[in-house]
Formats: C-alpha cells, structure tokens, sequence
DNA sequence: ACAAGAAGTGAAGTATGATTCATTCCTTGA
DNA sequence: TCAAGGAATGAATCATACTTCACTTCTTGT
C-alpha cells in the first residue's frame, strides 16, 4: 500500500468539488443552463472535462445540486421570514420583497433555476423547488386566512400564481438587465404589492360573481 | 417548357404548408417542444423530413410561425373581451377566464409557447409574445385606473405578474395534468379571482409602507 | 528514490437531432 | 405519349455536446 489520501489531499478534492459547483453556478448566473456546457464549466473551472465526472455522475446531477444548494438558501431565509413576527401581510409582503431583491442583485440569481429548465431530470428537482417555494407562501397564506386577514381562497393556487407573479416580472421582458437602482426598487415594490393585493380582500367582490 | 403550377398543384402546396403546421401544433401540444423533433413532424404529416425544407426555413422558423399563429388566435379572443362592454374588473376577469379555459384544453401549447426554452430565435419570438398578451392587460388595466376601478400602479410590472401568474398555475406544479372537469372550473375561478384582487385596492393598504 | 495507486487529462467515442442533396417520382403542356 | 422540370424522398452529412477511457502526472509510504 503506497497512497492513501492525506488530509491535505482530501481537502483539495473537496476544493476541487466546490470549484466546480463555483464554476457552474457563475456560468448558469451569467447566461444560463444554455452556456453552461460540460466544456465551459471545465475551462471556468480550470481543469479538464474528464476531471468533472470525477466528481459528478452526470451533468444533470451536477445542476441539480447547483440549484439545490442555491435554493437552499433561499428557502431558509423565506422560512425565517414566514415564521417570523408581524401580520401575515407584512410577512407575505417582506418574502416576496427579499426574494425578488436578492434575486436582482445577489449573485446567486436563484430566479435562474425557476425559470430555466433543461433535461428531464433537471426539471423534476426544478418542479420540487417551485413547490417549497410555494409551501413558504402557502404557510403565510394559511395563517392569514385563519386571522381573517386574508379571504378564504385555494391556496395551491394563490402560492403558484404568486412565485410565477414575481418570476415573469424579473425574467420577462419587463425586467431589462441593467437597470438603475432606483427602477430596481419600483420593480420590487410594485411586485411586492401586487402579490399581497392579490390574496387580500378587495373592497368589493371581485367583478364577476 | 413543360411544367407550370396549375391551380390543383398550388392547392396542394398550399396544403402540404397547412399539414405540417398542424402536425407540429399536435406534437407540441402534447409532449412540447422537446417532442417535437423535425423527423417526428414529418411522420406525424405523413411525409418526409426533407419535404420540411421545402416549406420551411429550419425548425426555429416553422415553430415560430406554429406560435405566432395559435397566439394570434389568443389575443384576438383576448383583444375582443378587453375592448368589450362592462367594467374593467369583469374584462380582466373575463380576460383571464378565457385564456386559462383555452390553456387548459392544451396545456403543453400554452407551456411551450410561453415557458419552454428553445433557440435563441424562438426564444426571440416569445418574448415579443409575451409583450403582447402583457399589453392586452395593461390596456385594461390602464381604462381601470382611469376610471377609478384600480388603484394606480406599474402597470408593465402588473401585466407581467399577471401573465407569471397564470401560466405558473397551469403549467406549474399545481396544475396536474388530467384533471376532472370540476377542478379545472375551480382552478380557473381562483386563478381569476387571484389576478383580479391582485390590481384592485384592497379594504386597507398593503401590509408595510 | 521508488513504485503503487490515485488524480488528472483531453482527444476519441457516442448520442441526438437538424439539415442537405443526389436521386426518384410526378405533373404538365405539347 | 413524352420529356422537361418541379416535387418529394430519406440516407448521408453536419453540428453540438455529453461521456468515456487509455494515458500521463502527481502523492504517498517505505
């Protein structure tokens, strides 16, 4: 026996993994899952092809963890704001607010993963991903309708409509790439208020019915 | 010179065009794009793929035009509903209504159309789609204000929440794919209801600010 | 310093699917 | 009926990208 891995070893093949997911996820942010071939996300990453499928079966699963890594955040910080204090309202308005302004400016660009799916595989994660994003807006909506806050409503449907409200207003071609600041936070603010509009009682029922 | 089109001839030419655009609606409306391969067009019109060409630039150009046509059907049903009678709320309702019923009839057409990813040049194409149907509801939105219905507000950020909205709940995760009767009703009546509340004022001012 | 074995390479191998084109089949006007 | 020329065919070609693998380089324990 004349190679066993050393600690020094193992942290680098840790490093390598992590520069990989780097690599892909900065690629995916800059022209999505379309420039982020096997290829590019070598030469991104400084190292051969091969190297990849040392670390990745495939590169479905490669993307998969990409974008569960990165939703993973997302997600903890909307729990935190679902579960956290302040009328189901303000709760509603601030998760969609912090997502949206993360998505503008963090660079993680989760909102990629949302909007742009690939192979079948990827988009079974994807389809996964949209609904813990919608449990997050579920949760929100279940508490507000139980204080009466917000009307009975289906709520399956309010939370899809609500992440597809604020994913084609950031995707879609209303949102150009490089905005100005101050159109970002208009953008955010009127996402904000459309959404909680939205699942709140109007003033009078709804025109038809 | 022996050979000139006669009338029959540009008929069938004529009608060969019409084939292969109904065989491409057909298989996009049931497996998407990715089904959609020229060789399964082909066979699915009952011809060959190079015969394709003969017609069609290349399959960026034939899809688009797929596209471009049962939309143009869309937002003529849809224009019509926007500059009918009643209140804006009812057209909006009504508006909606009318499109998600018809999406659902096709999901995968309405998917394809709006969502799934494809060539640049297709990509292209479907934004502009998007622009309009967007614009069929900022011009009912923008009456609405006007008139006092609806409380001011970006009315590109609203169209597009609105156009997000739907197209999430019915191709989302919520919307499954054979549903009975009875639930689509429903889903189309919350949806509705979702997008309306969404522009109108609501009893007292979104929950911060 | 050495060799055993793992890490790393990148060109070749595959797979998928769009596009072309040499060839065959049909239509038409004389 | 015939031949000129357009219509139609579909196997071959091209393009793109994922994946593999024979080979090289590096690490480690002795």
């Amino acid at each position: 026996m004349a190679y066993r891995r050393s600690a020094l070893m193992e942290e680098r093949l840790a490093s390598n993994r992590e520069r990989i997911l780097a690599a892909a996820r900065r690629l995916i942010a800059e022209g999505g899952y379309r420039e982020a071939q096997i290829a590019a996300v070598a030469a991104e990453a400084g190292m051969s092809t091969g190297m990849i499928y040392r670390y990745f079966r495939s590169k479905a699963d490669l993307f998969i963890e990409v974008m569960t890594a990165a939703i993973a955040r997302e997600l903890e910080i909307l729990n935190e704001i679902a579960e956290g204090p302040g009328t189901a309202k303000a709760r509603l308005y601030a998760a969609v607010e912090s997502f949206t302004r993360r998505a503008l400016t963090g660079p993680n660009l989760a909102y990629a993963f949302i909007a742009e799916p690939a192979e079948p595989e990827v988009d079974i994660a994807r389809i996964r991903v949209r609904q813990q994003l919608g449990n997050v807006f579920k949760a929100i909506l279940k508490e507000g309708i139980t204080t009466g806050e917000f009307p009975a409503q289906d709520m399956d449907a309010s939370a899809a409509c609500i992440v597809g409200a604020y994913t084609e207003a950031l995707v879609g071609p209303i949102a150009p790439k490089g905005q100005r600041v101050k159109d970002q936070e208009r953008l955010i603010q009127s996402i904000s208020d459309f959404c909680v509009r939205a699942v709140s009682q109007p003033i009078n029922p709804s025109g038809k019915r």
